[in-house]
DNA sequence: TTGAAAGCGCTAACAT
DNA sequence: ATGTTAGCGCTTTCAA
């Protein structure tokens, strides 16, 4: 059952179909219903290689996820994927492993499945502008941006937060709890990624509030899991009993760091107080309840989709888009006795 | 970037090459290596649409995920997309809400996208033939299986754990602890899908081990959620307060239990034991650690795909695969203190 | 072992 | 408004 089939049937050429197919203008109200009635009654269904071939395109949007382990982007995975269905398109996803180039996984997904554009979650993006060349169709970072690279800012498009503000905001808010020495549990102070921006909005807050950086309050997981978290905040502990609060640049990691404190008996929040960043639906139920800056996954999962298909379909040029997080108070933070 | 143009570099026709990529044997040595470098210099990556469309076929495995939200399909998504990816087929995902037609979306999904094969994630199976007849493609059913349909068991395949005997287990290590009252907390003990078979496997235990079934010790959550089980919890705990231990059906139910338990005051597992199913890593960090029944999930993923595949490439007929779960013992089950 | 050429089903100039 | 036809990039006979 093609094309043909359905041309035969209603006495015209396959070109006529086609333009009904494609709602094209120039056919006869008369035509166009016979064919489309002729669909019907066959059960014509296009053959979408073939479309796409003739195209020379696809409705394929790539979804590449760098580091899959982290739970807060299940939610949004899920906000991209319902965005890029309801626009009628397919999405390609493609999980990568958090240490692989996100850029080369793009270019080739992009060729292969010929997709319309790209969404990236998870990246690093301290890539230039002749790494990125390799990349022939329009993309959106989502949840980053092109922080630590030198792409112009019209050859892309971001929608995020603010790492770096908002971290300056969870740490600042210790400070206004009365903390004053503070403690940062992160994966890698210089990957380059959000980790790195959130690294740099506590050293900010701390600066601004006149609080001597101390490098020895710093401790990093090296790999992104819940283990080394887990391990990361033991040896956090170990080394030091004298700051009163951790901030955690992510949630998936700082409910180890919970585990890790109840396990050595340090008590959250009255010996240590802890805030996270994300804000995971889990950590609403870890013990104490997570304080922390919640993403606005569903808005930025949207907003990615909406900014890319605006690109792709000619409606207006690339975008940075900056959302803002919510300060969720759970249990986890409190006021230091002194 | 054409197998045209990787055939001109190498002085060599269209069809070499062709053969060449598809492994197929009449080609000699030297200008088998001769392509492949070539493919590898030139970043050639060839145009699954015209592959498709000169096959007259596509690569498209759909995977249907009812209700996404559970954490414990991440694992075994990702595993999916793995092994549909290493077999070199394309993974075409499509998300639907726990109270949806799973059989509907699936055979919506086939049809567009122009399917190899199906899998179901999280589905119901209460269908019958008749209903699954729509559905003209190979399927398997990952992590559930027909058991309250009547389809022919050749007519579709399954890759899950026992969830009834498993449940037992559960229920019956508890007993080995010495716990006589038993509650359990689910989603729905009549929805016909996994959890059913686990509260049935609940009444087996129980029964086995001469304990009266009480009705007052079941606490449905009514839908799938984190908030829904929290609530769930406390209602159980505020009824009663003579049980040693709750199953709980699956892991992230069990986490809000544990939060519940904490904030009530009721001491886990000093007070009352919790066991969960699943296994998610995440369970690892609950305070206390949650004991639990860990579903091989990596492998799930695998088989599923695999025996799915060998139905599609011919090689093996219709399968129902049976896989144990291991018992991770936490924190959170004592033996109970008479 | 290799090459030439005919499709696969559709789209989109280009004619009419 | 409609038809003709040349691709799109690849696979696969069929010849050589």
């Amino acid at each position: 059952m093609t094309i043909r089939d359905v041309a035969d049937y209603c006495g015209v050429s396959v070109s006529t179909v086609s333009r009904v197919l494609n709602n094209h203008p120039d056919v006869s109200a008369k035509v166009r219903n016979k064919v489309l009635s002729a669909v019907r009654e066959l059960h014509y269904v296009p053959n979408i290689s073939a479309q796409d071939l003739g195209r020379n395109s696809s409705d394929n949007i790539g979804v590449v996820v760098r580091g899959a382990e982290n739970p807060f982007f299940v939610n949004l995975i899920h906000s991209i994927e319902e965005a890029i269905e309801a626009a009628g398109y397919t999405m390609i996803i493609s999980q990568i492993p958090s240490d692989a180039d996100e850029l080369e996984a793009g270019a080739s997904l992009s060729r292969s499945k010929r997709l319309k554009g790209l969404v990236f979650l998870g990246g690093c993006f301290n890539y230039t502008a002749s790494e990125v060349a390799a990349i022939d169709i329009p993309f959106v970072c989502c949840t980053f941006t092109n922080e630590f690279g030198d792409l112009d800012s019209d050859s892309y498009s971001s929608v995020c937060v603010d790492d770096r503000a908002e971290a300056i905001r969870a740490v600042r808010y210790l400070i206004e709890q009365g903390h004053r020495r503070i403690a940062i549990l992160l994966n890698d102070r210089e990957d380059e990624s959000v980790g790195q921006l959130r690294f740099l909005g506590y050293c900010d807050a701390l600066k601004e509030a006149g609080i001597d950086y101390d490098d020895g309050l710093v401790e990093e997981t090296g790999v992104y899991s819940m283990e080394a978290a887990y391990r990361a905040a033991k040896r956090l502990f170990a080394r030091r009993d004298d700051f009163t609060a951790v901030f955690v640049t992510a949630d998936s990691l700082a409910m180890p760091v919970l585990k890790a404190a109840n396990d050595l008996g340090r008590k959250v929040p009255d010996e240590c107080s802890v805030i996270g960043f994300d804000g995971l639906t889990m950590s609403l139920y870890s013990i104490p309840t997570l304080t922390t800056l919640v993403q606005p996954s569903e808005k930025l999962g949207e907003e990615a989709v909406q900014t890319l298909l605006n690109v792709i379909e000619g409606k207006a040029k690339h975008q940075q888009k900056v959302l803002k997080t919510t300060l969720r108070k759970g249990e986890s933070v409190t006021v230091v006795s002194i």
